[in-house]
DNA sequence: CATCTGACGACCG
DNA sequence: GCGGTCGCCAGAT
């Protein structure tokens, strides 16, 4: 299966924010697919400008194993997002894809929830 | 075709 | 807050 849409939305997260594996998911139309999104990001393309560290589990909670879930962190902070341990403030950080998904009609609702 | 597993999510105890 | 279970989709065996 072709993840370029997951891929897309992904690499439209602007800097400094992050999103879910369910937001994306939904945003995909990919209901209950949350495991597919993240199979998805599993076997996404390393090295193919793909900000796999902005995508994060529900809640802001990082999923990923240590080793991978430290690179993660360190990369986050050094986009300008605060960590709160293995935690991301969503409310701070959370960028939702599908209220920003290209603003076909004007800017309509720019505004985060 | 059946079954298990997985970088998930929500619910329940 | 933590751990276990079920439901979801996709891929591998």
């Amino acid at each position: 299966m072709s993840w370029a849409p997951v891929y897309r939305l992904v690499k439209r997260i602007p800097r400094g924010r992050v999103t879910t594996y369910g937001e994306l998911a939904k945003a995909l139309k990919l209901r209950g697919g949350a495991r597919a999104v993240g199979y998805a990001m599993a076997a996404c393309p390393n090295g193919q400008g793909i900000p796999w560290h902005r995508v994060i589990g529900a809640g802001g909670r990082l999923l990923m194993p240590e080793p991978q879930a430290l690179k993660q962190r360190k990369l986050l902070e050094t986009e300008g997002v605060a960590l709160d341990g293995a935690r991301v403030d969503m409310d701070a950080y959370g960028w939702s894809p599908v209220k920003t998904k290209k603003p076909k009609t004007k800017g309509k609702r720019a505004k985060v929830r």
